[in-house]
DNA sequence: CATGAATGAGCTTTCATTCAT
DNA sequence: AATGAATGAAAGCTCATTCAT
């Protein structure tokens, strides 16, 4: 993962703080007008910062969405553990609150989700593989809960690992699908439907 | 719907030949590469029909995404009829044989479905309505059996069109996110566990 | 050798003539700009023929260099040819007659020879060894010469290949180096002035 | 000639110093990859000097090409100078010492050689003057040891000026011509049969 | 109806050169 | 004197689309 994006500069500092750009101007072109129909002038453009420049501090387009890939990827890492979902020690409590923080950073980020359904084949595949390992440790971060509440038996479920795999799947819900739903619902009764949905499938 | 794509062409029998040799021979192409990496080129030699004459059956490289939408969605409309899902009195036994049968033909046809996922922000905007009533047809119908399940005192949920939409999201999950059970379940088990996943939520 | 450069046009007739007008056209260019100084626009301009199109006769610019070299290399094997210097049957006279008409060819196309001199080094590896293969037939042609005129006792040199390769090197004299005897010396005293010296070296 | 190449630099032994630097490590880099091919970037990585600095010594791209050529040609005009071939009496003794020397000079230095005629092009026009200029030199230097011969009535030609023009072409033919060789003769070989050539000439 | 050669805007990427520090 | 980030024109090449035959 480290230093996954080769770049001609040579201050790491500078380096973090125009990936850091690049990503965010660009993943908002990315989510209108999607991965192959945006050009790197537009990139150029949106960052502010030159063509020449820009290659200095990737090596191809696919760099590009790879830094975007890594923004979105750490804030879901870093929102459970900020929010101490971690310490919670009741599984159904932890369950319930873990989903719930979760359904709040998919709404709040929901065309994110959409561009990572959307755009995750042009990855280059050495980062593809990273992507998956990182799904795969949220997958498991929830099927740990469901085993210790299986142990403690309030959970009551066949199989942990495609119950932890529908749930994650379950979070997208709303980036996914929710325009079906758009106008009918509130965020927060959006929410409340989803949480009490996956509640009682593992009950 | 008909007479979307503008045709240059008298014969109508032929219009629907060529359409539906576009679509069924172009999708295969899309589902490896993606619609935007599929050069007209590569179309017209997939489908054996000169580029030129290709432009007689259509008017924008989109409308060749449309036709394999078309040709698809087709596919989930006959199924269910085929199936005589419809003509089931008892709801229970409606919604899980409906539940299965769609969860078979995505399972089938997985890869269709993650193409609809990814590409469907390249569909002129016209044609993605019409697409998004058709989605909106199916909840309707899932609806229809949660509906008339509570009636009968057998489904106990809330909000049925809720219910009804996030049904037909998982009907997506192999496609979407099977990869991560890929080699760890059967795909009997898998819809197994699905159709389960699925009532129990209802009951 | 044959079908070297891949075309996505199918009418045999009009690669031949294309390549031709590309390979016509596009020298003047590369003698006088050099070939890395020579952008396809140019050569789009001058050949008449619009970038995309050109591209549908060739792959890469590499192949438009090809197509010089393989213009004039055609030019050099069929000028013996066409003056009978093969049927002369004394060594002597066939020497001085091939020597001759060399070197009348290369003061006619004195940029040409240039050209391959210089810009040899960006042939694809492919194409150089036909290149040089095509260099060691016209070698072995004097040499056969040579070994003919040693056997009558009319050539007294030790090492038919050294002075066969010195002698087509030679030929090239006028082309690398002219430029000294520029405004000294006209064409014909050049030529009598070479073909002296190298027969003197032989006899 | 001096002062040819403008430098930001004020320090003169400073300014020599460094060009000698860029001169001979990036010759290697023509070499192999030919003077377009060749970045700045590269020469800079390479002579060790950043970028910036690098145009501190020179204003463009084509002054290294000049720094290149300036280093070899010193070598050339040294290498006569330090055999002391200038001080033979005899002119046929000095004419084969002369043509040995450069013959072995040439040999250590064929890609050198090799280099100044495929990229003399990228010179600019002034530089190029000083170039053949000094090629003209080197002419008039063998020119001078024929006339001194014919006097002394050891050497039968009939135009000197054509006679030393054609020698010094001749003694690039190793790095020229030598590939057709490669492998058959050892460099002795290559260098006798080459001066008998010259000398049988001349007599 | 069918063919495929032709068009040219637009793509990603490179690279000589400048300039603030 | 030295550093290296920044510039942007221009390079090679692709590709949806048109049109004469």
């Amino acid at each position: 993962m480290k230093g996954k994006i080769v770049s001609q500069i040579k201050d790491p500092d500078l380096i973090r703080k125009r990936h850091l750009q690049i990503a965010r101007k660009t993943s908002r072109l990315f989510l209108k007008k999607g991965y192959s129909a945006t050009g790197m002038r537009e990139i150029s453009k949106t960052t502010g910062i030159t063509i020449g420049n820009l290659y200095d501090y990737i090596t191809k387009k696919e760099d590009v969405l790879c830094l975007v890939f890594d923004v979105h990827h750490r804030l879901w890492t870093e929102h459970l553990e900020k929010n101490g979902v971690h310490a919670i020690a009741d599984p159904l409590e932890q369950l319930e609150t873990a989903v719930r923080r979760m359904l709040e950073l998919a709404h709040e980020n929901a065309d994110f989700v959409l561009l990572m359904y959307r755009e995750s084949k042009h990855l280059p595949k050495r980062f593809m593989k990273d992507v998956l390992a990182k799904e795969i440790e949220l997958i498991e971060f929830f099927e740990g809960i469901l085993r210790r509440g299986i142990k403690k038996n309030v959970f009551h479920i066949d199989d942990t690992f495609y119950s932890a795999s529908m749930i994650v799947y379950e979070l997208s819900f709303e980036p996914l699908r929710g325009w079906s739903l758009k106008g009918k619902k509130t965020n927060r009764d959006l929410i409340d439907l989803t949480v009490r949905h996956i509640m009682k499938a593992v009950l």
